[in-house]
DNA sequence: AAACAATGGTGTATAAAGTACACAATTGTA
DNA sequence: TACAATTGTGTACTTTATACACCATTGTTT
């Protein structure tokens, strides 16, 4: 928790820099292991977590806003964000307001403000992200997926609704350029679509249907060294992945 | 266009009770003679529309924002809304900014600030709506989906964008309920889907989708006293159709 | 060296869904 | 009574989805 100057000093540099109703949050989706990974930070003093966030400066578009608060935690620099819900309920950010609410009087103190919140959701790869806490958070780390620690604010429906809507894209556009490195196996691509979608896959009908949407460039060597039957190495193929982000998998009419 | 007078007065008052940077726009479709319809404002002076729009009172919920502004202009109480998109981009109200600019100094005029934009679109039936123009407007009305006039400000983009979220919309959940009358016939119904696609499609094979989807009661008696054969009525079982709703018609995966 | 365990590649048969297409029934009009 | 317009319905064909089994490679165990 901040002392009292500290907390002043912030919301006076806030107040003059950033946009007093609206707040950013992210639910960053690493992939590593054979597991889903979600960025979380932990504040100071505090058991529950926080999705990484923040707040956008008073003439940056939101899209930089966003790009901006995760260059900051993660060290990336492109990154694949999708804007995905506003939250707006007025007490959502209650527990910050009371968290504060006798360090400084409301008028002095940024958080007694309401935000609504800009939900984006991120696909990152795992290796390129140097996690780096706030001035807020003790702990900027990695959490699986299936071990999700409490979270505070509406930040649980927030992971929720980005979760949610990851499965539902999943079915109209190609995802996996984003989580997988370069070059990776058939069974690796499939468990990261498992692992979104939490339930188990046919792997012969999971590699007809993926081939089947043509964004895939196999290697002419499979891997070798490791154990068991070498697997062959597979690429996206960037054009026909980008091509197929635009236009959708499948019409429905 | 306002005096100088009454827009200093809406400042003050907006200032008073609306947050200060978020607005909420509506596209509300209606359909009505086997067109789409979409309810535009034109504002004093102008040759250009905009669409239904309004800001969000300090303690609101966005939600609740959204259905007051458009129970003002339609009339209607209890809509279908749905958030899709927020637009962010700091240039978007230049129009509104530039017109008011000589008229009152920046720091009174309300208009000057930024406002991100939360976009909404509504399904409404085109019979319970009274189009309601508001202070900033000449005209409230309907205007075909085939035959949209220019708009100001971002809202050509914000039409766009609706429109493409609805056409997604209708792969996986149904479309309808809040559109068509009570009861309507097979040929009817096709004709929406036909519209919001703007592509023709088979008679049989839509009979046989819309049917498959299991949301349709079909009443015992056709209509009768037109010209030509006696054509079904439906109507839309709404408990099927709301476990539609929340479920979605297909996996995908 | 042979058997085994683990992993990965591939094909086929069946069911379900999507697509294309044609004919018959009703009603008002010429 | 013939005709035009509209609506209802069925069937063959293609594509996609699903379920399922066998063989190949590699390191480990005996």
């Amino acid at each position: 928790m901040l002392t009292k100057e500290q907390l002043f000093e912030y919301s006076e540099e806030a107040r003059k820099n950033y946009l007093g109703n609206i707040s950013i949050d992210c639910v960053v989706f690493g992939f590593h292991e054979g597991q889903m990974k979600v960025l979380l930070l932990q504040p100071h003093d505090e058991t529950k977590w926080l999705l990484p966030g923040g707040f956008v400066q008073k003439q940056e578009p939101i899209e930089m806003a966003a790009n901006r608060i995760l260059k900051e935690r993660t060290g990336l620099d492109k990154i694949f964000l999708q804007q995905f819900h506003v939250f707006g309920d007025p007490d959502r950010a209650k527990f910050h307001h009371d968290l504060y609410r006798d360090t400084l009087p409301d008028e002095q103190n940024w958080f007694a403000n309401r935000f609504l919140s800009i939900g984006y959701y991120a696909l990152v790869d795992f290796f390129g992200v140097v996690p780096q806490a706030d001035e807020f958070s003790e702990l900027c780390t990695w959490r699986d997926l299936d071990d999700m620690p409490a979270l505070l604010l509406d930040h649980e429906l927030i992971f929720k609704t980005a979760l949610d809507t990851l499965r539902l894209q999943l079915n109209y556009q190609p995802i996996g350029y984003n989580l997988m490195p370069g070059e990776f196996t058939m069974p690796e691509l499939q468990k990261l679509y498992e692992t979104i979608l939490d339930k188990k896959l046919d792997r012969r009908n999971f590699q007809r249907r993926i081939l089947g949407f043509g964004i895939l460039n196999r290697a002419e060597q499979p891997r070798k060294g490791g154990a068991h039957k070498a697997p062959y190495l597979y690429s996206f193929d960037l054009e026909k992945y980008q091509n197929a982000l635009t236009e959708g998998f499948k019409g429905g009419w």
